[in-house]
DNA sequence: CTATGGCACGGATT
DNA sequence: AATCCGTGCCATAG
């Protein structure tokens, strides 16, 4: 059946085979452009308000409305199974005739925030938990704090405080971590929580922010030290670590600082195009692959359209005609993109299972082609997919969509470990031939370059533990 | 003499 | 057709 479906779709004409190139190319957020274009200048182009698709809304928790298709898909494979459905991202209120303008990139970081946010907790919530998340999230001032009182909020929303407070719990820990926070002292408790995990932070940082936040704000360590009655280097060591380790205006201080991202095109912040999640904790959960439409609803031809064209007369039926033709040729071309994303991220899933899972060092190094070649489609095409466009990763890192693709990153990653854990300094032959050992053949020369990339200083300057100042200087120099 | 970085070439990518 | 990436060759620094 759905073969039968997308037969139809094929490209029939050069006009759609170009309108579909060019969209495939698109991210979500030029996409929303281009339908928003569309739309205001094709009146038989009609955006239906379903912000629910029953199918997507029994699979994927909360509202993942299916905006273009109006016959919703899932389709199921045998390896790891993936479920893909466009997903809607709303852009809060107001300001939606906004022409780009980016003269002014703190307000887009501004707008950014909530939306940002909200992607990376949403497959965690309940639906009911969403409307409350998306409430909040609208709430929040510039330093990225919550503008309203959780009992204000509370009330509003006929909720109990206490359903509030486990979402509030949820975006606290989402990425600028301690987003949603109520006071620059919670934001503070939020992210040292966090940090306690994975660092050993000094013993009296808690109860300073606890008890000591206003002597903190103004530095006033000897009335602190007493107060604490510990001595004043054990409060100037815990404040010096909050200073440098904390930042309790969530927003501020650009939060798509991407450390370790590997990719020197590194964007300040994503949007993703592709979120990938997992159903579930454990091993055995499954991948869901979600495809962003920028736009809540249902595109279609607006089917007055074509009742008026039976019942008006000749001249005026051919300018109606056209239109129609246009508004259906945009929907099919859009469709037809999102098929062949889907079937895109089909093949990239499947191949790079372990790398979704498993991080960096899984990366299987796959070309363009050989996809191409499994799709059966132009390599051109599946290199035109793959550009421009971000994917979430199940931990919330939003990369490019073409890291997937990176031949090296698998072999750097290994690199790191090996000069991590090094018990002296290697050199790039020495390396080169470890290397070789696990099974990456590479050049001497080359290890080099990755060093480079990695930012890695040469052995002669590289003495056991490598200081970030002198690595951070060297990749300045480069 | 060894370890690295610069330049240039060929194949892959876009 | 233009560009990027891995490599080999060679000059330079220590």
């Amino acid at each position: 059946m759905l073969q039968a479906h997308y037969q139809a779709l094929r490209p029939l004409t050069t006009a759609h085979l170009a309108q579909t190139m060019t969209l495939l190319s698109l991210t979500a957020s030029e996409l929303r452009q281009q339908i928003e274009a569309e739309l205001s200048t094709n009146p038989a182009l009609e955006l239906v308000d379903e912000r629910r698709c029953p199918a997507c809304h029994r699979l994927l928790p909360g509202q993942g409305a299916c905006p273009i298709c109006s016959q919703p898909r899932h389709e199921t494979l045998d390896e790891p199974i993936v479920f893909i459905s466009p997903r809607d991202i709303s852009y809060g209120s107001g300001s939606t005739g906004d022409d780009e303008m980016p003269e002014d990139r703190f307000s887009s970081t501004v707008e950014e925030l909530p939306v940002y946010v909200f992607r990376q907790v949403a497959p965690d919530l309940a639906v009911e938990e969403r409307r409350l998340a998306a409430h909040l999230l609208t709430n929040l001032d510039e330093d990225g704090l919550l503008a309203v009182s959780l009992i204000d909020a509370a009330r509003y929303l006929h909720v109990l405080p206490s359903q509030l407070e486990k979402v509030q719990r949820i975006l606290q820990h989402a990425d600028p971590i301690g987003v949603c926070s109520g006071s620059p002292q919670e934001a503070l408790l939020v992210q040292l929580e966090v940090l306690a995990e994975t660092h050993t932070i000094p013993s009296l940082a808690e109860r300073i922010i606890r008890e000591g936040m206003s002597l903190l704000s103004r530095r006033q360590y000897a009335e602190l030290a007493r107060q604490m009655r510990a001595p004043l280097g054990k409060v100037q060591e815990a404040a010096r670590f909050i200073s440098d380790n904390l930042n309790p205006y969530p927003a501020r201080s650009a939060w798509g600082e991407t450390r370790h991202s590997t990719q020197e095109t590194a964007r300040l912040y994503y949007q993703p195009d592709i979120i990938i999640s997992r159903t579930g904790p454990g091993s055995g959960s499954q991948l869901m692959v979600e495809i962003i439409m920028p736009l809540y609803g249902t595109l279609r031809v607006n089917p007055l359209y074509r009742q008026v064209l039976q019942e008006t007369d000749k001249e005026q039926k051919e300018a109606l005609r056209e239109d129609m033709d246009r508004a259906a040729l945009f929907v099919k071309c859009l469709q037809q993109r999102n098929h062949t994303i889907q079937r895109l991220m089909q093949q990239v899933v499947s191949l790079q299972r372990d790398f979704i899972l498993k991080g960096e060092k899984y990366l299987r190094p796959a070309t363009r082609a050989q996809i191409a070649q499994n799709l059966e489609v132009h390599e051109s095409t599946v290199s035109r997919a793959v550009s421009n466009k971000a994917v979430q990763m199940p931990n919330g890192r939003i990369i490019p969509l073409a890291s997937f693709f990176d031949r090296s990153l698998n072999v750097r990653t290994v690199l790191r470990e090996i000069i991590d854990s090094e018990p002296y300094p290697f050199s790039d032959t020495e390396l080169a031939n470890l290397l070789a050992g696990q099974g990456f053949q590479v050049a001497r020369r080359t290890v080099a370059k990755y060093r480079a990339m990695e930012g890695i200083l040469p052995a002669n300057l590289r003495n056991g533990r490598s200081s970030y100042s002198a690595s951070q200087e060297h990749q300045r120099r480069l």
